[in-house]
DNA sequence: ATGAAAGCGCTAACAG
DNA sequence: CTGTTAGCGCTTTCAT
C-alpha cells in the first residue's frame, strides 16, 4: 500500500497525490478529496516516513543524549523539567526527541550504538560535556551539529548554560551578610569517577566538570573559602544526607552549608533533621536549582533559581536555528537568589 | 558523500562497500580493510540510515507514548524506572526510543503529531489506555503495532501489567489484621478530568481508568468499605498532602490511609506530621509502588512492591517479539507486600 | 493544475 | 568472494 496504489485508485499521477497529502503546491480542492477518500478507501495511512525523510534528507529527529544512566538522570528533576521544555519547542517544527544513553561510569564504556549510527538531524548533549568528549568526537564525524547544555562553551559548538558562577555567589553572599564564617560546600560530582566524600585541595584542583568547578568558584567570588568541600557521586537527596551526616556531626561543625544542588541540600537538611539539628537555627543549609520540593514541607529552600523550563525552550530554539543553516550560537540563562527558610543567622 | 564514493575510492562495487560495513555477508578481509580505509580517507562516516531505513521498511524507532504531560510524567519514578528499564533491554536490539507527548488533559486535545507521521516500528502506551483511545485510533490506522503498560488487556494488544488488585487486597489485609476498620482510601485520577477531592459513590461507579479501578477493588476484596475515596489529579506528593490533609484533620479520622501510589502516600504521611500525628502511632499510611523514597526518611513506607524495571524489560520483549512476527501477549507481573515503618495497630 | 521522470542512499537477490 | 541490478516510497523540479 503506497502513495502509487491510492494516485491509481484516484486516477491521477503520483505526483499530485504526494500534493494532496502535503498541500506543498497547487492542486484542485476536488482532485485533493478525490485523492483522500481513495486512501480512506484502501486504508491507506499516509506517505510511509521513511520515503519521505530519504527524499528530504532529514530524520526530523533530535537525538538528546543524558549525561547519565537514564533512572538515575530521570531523578534528577533539573534534566526531566529542561526535556520536558525542549520537547515542547521541538513538537511544533515537527522533531521529535530520541533518548540517548549516556556514557556511563566506567571510563572503559563506549559510546552508545545509538549515537553511533541512528538517524537523527541534530543532537543535544545534555550535562558535562569536555572538549574532547567520546561523545562529541562521534558526532563531528558523522557532521551532525551539536547543541550542548551545561557543559563548556566550545568553538564551533552551539550551547546553553547558565550563569552559575554568579548565582553561586549571590547565595553564598547572602549567608555572608548574615554572619556566617564556617561554611562548607556539598558539591556535584568531580568527573566520571564520581568519589565520594571530603575533597583534599589536591582533589579539587583536578575538577573535570566545567560545571561544578564553576558553581565552586561563585565561593571564593563571594570571598568565602569553605572549610570543607564535600564531592558526592550524583545530585541526590540520599548522597546530599550522607554528606549532611559526614558534615554536621563531627566536633566543628559548619554553621552553614552550601549545595551544588537542591536535591544535594534536600539531603542536608534532612540529615540536619536527623541529627537533632534546627534548621536554620543551628545550621543554615542553601542550594542551586530552584527546584520545587514539596515534601520537604515545612521548610523552603533558599536557593539560586535558574529557569529550567526556559533552558530546555531555548534549546530548542538553537536546535532550530542550526537546522535553518545558522551559526552556532552560545547562551547564557540569569539566575536569581530566592530566599526561603533554611538560612538564618549563624547560632550565638 | 555516499557509498558510492567510497567504493569508488577503494575500487570495488557499492555492494561490497555496503558488505565492509555491514559485515552481513562473505567479504576478504583485505577488500574490507581497502573499503574502510577509502572511507576514513574520504571522510565517510558510515552508512546513511535514512538509506537503510527504506531499504529495509523499518526505522529502528520504538515510540513511547507517556500518557501525561512530560514534566508530570517524568517526576512520577514509576513512569522512568519502566523507561529505564524498556531503553535498557532496547539498546541492544538496534532500538531508539522516541519519545511522545500523550493526550493533555483538555477533552478537545488532539494526538501528538509525531504519533500521527514520525516514523516508528511500534509503540508503547505507557498508562491509562481504554479501547476507544484515540491514540490506539491512530496506531491502528498506521498499522503500527503497540504494547500498552498498565492498561486494559485488549483483544489484539500485546500488553503488561501488574495484579494490582491483589496486590492491594494483600495491603488492606495487612491493615485489617493489625485491627483497623476506619480505612480511607487516597486514589489515582480516575479519568483525564483528574478531578480532587472526596470522590461521592456515583463518581466511584464511574472510574475510567482500570488502575484505578483495579486498586481500588482490592480493598473490597479484602473486606473493606473506606469510610472515604478521595481521588487525586496526579500521583504527586502535593496531592497526596492536600488528600492527607482533608482527611485527617476532620472529627472522625480515619485510622488507616491505603493509597494508590506510594507518592502519594508520602504525601499523607508528610501531612500527618504536619499535622502532629504519629506515623504509625495515630495513624498507619500505606502505599503501592515498592519506590525507593530516601527523603521520607526516616520512615520507611508500608506498601506493595511492584517489579518496575521488571516491567520495562518485558515491555522490550514484547517489543522484539512483535517485530519477529509474534503474537501479541499479555503478560501480568507479580506484587509483593513490603512492611515498612509506616503502619501498626491503630490508637487505642 | 497535473503529469513524467529522476533520484535521495542503501541493501539484498542473484549471477558470476 | 565480488559485481550487477533492482528497487524501498517518496518529493520535487520541470514540462505540459
Amino acid at each position: 500500500m503506497t502513495l502509487a496504489d491510492v494516485a491509481a485508485q484516484a486516477s491521477v499521477s503520483v505526483s499530485t497525490a504526494s500534493l494532496a497529502f502535503s498541500g506543498a503546491g497547487p492542486i484542485a480542492a476536488e482532485t485533493r478529496q478525490r485523492v483522500l477518500d481513495a486512501a480512506t478507501e484502501l486504508g491507506y495511512a499516509g506517505p510511509n516516513p521513511l520515503g519521505r525523510q530519504l527524499r528530504r534528507g532529514r530524520s526530523g529527529i533530535v537525538g538528546v543524549v543524558v549525561g547519565d544512566a537514564l533512572a538515575r538522570a530521570f531523578r534528577d528533576p533539573v534534566t526531566t523539567q529542561v526535556l520536558d521544555g525542549l520537547v515542547t519547542t521541538l513538537g511544533p517544527q515537527d522533531l521529535g526527541v530520541l533518548l540517548v544513553p549516556g556514557l556511563g561510569d566506567d571510563p572503559t564504556s563506549a559510546v552508545d550504538p545509538l549515537l553511533e549510527s541512528a538517524a537523527m538531524d541534530v543532537a543535544v548533549l545534555l550535562w558535562g560535556v569536555t572538549a574532547d568528549d567520546p561523545e562529541l568526537v562521534t558526532l563531528r564525524r558523522r557532521a551532525i551539529p551539536v547543541v550542548v547544555v551545561e557543559g563548556q562553551h566550545l568553538p564551533g559548538v552551539a550551547s546553553v548554560g547558565i550563569d552559575d558562577r554568579a548565582g553561586m555567589a549571590e547565595v553564598t553572599r547572602h549567608l555572608v551578610e548574615l554572619g556566617h564564617t564556617r561554611i562548607a560546600c556539598v558539591t556535584l560530582p568531580f568527573d566520571r569517577s564520581r568519589g565520594e566524600g571530603v575533597a583534599d585541595a589536591a582533589r579539587v584542583d583536578g575538577i573535570v566538570w566545567e560545571i561544578t568547578r564553576r558553581r565552586l568558584a561563585g565561593l571564593a567570588d563571594a570571598g568565602v573559602e569553605p572549610v570543607a568541600v564535600y564531592e558526592t557521586p550524583a545530585s541526590l537527596v540520599e548522597h546530599g544526607a550522607a554528606a549532611g551526616r559526614a558534615l554536621l556531626s563531627g566536633p566543628d561543625r559548619p554553621t552553614a552549608v552550601v549545595c551544588q544542588s537542591d536535591l544535594l541540600a534536600a539531603g542536608v537538611v534532612i540529615a540536619a533533621r536527623e541529627l537533632g539539628l534546627a534548621v536554620p537555627q543551628d545550621v543554615s543549609v542553601a542550594g542551586f536549582d530552584g527546584l520545587d520540593l514539596p515534601w520537604l514541607a515545612p521548610d523552603v529552600l533558599t536557593t539560586a533559581v535558574q529557569p529550567l523550563t526556559e533552558k530546555g525552550e531555548t534549546v530548542g530554539l538553537l536546535v532550530e536555528s542550526l537546522l535553518a543553516g545558522g551559526e552556532p550560537e552560545q547562551r547564557d540563562l540569569p539566575v536569581r537568589l530566592r530566599v526561603g527558610t533554611t538560612t538564618g543567622p549563624p547560632p550565638a
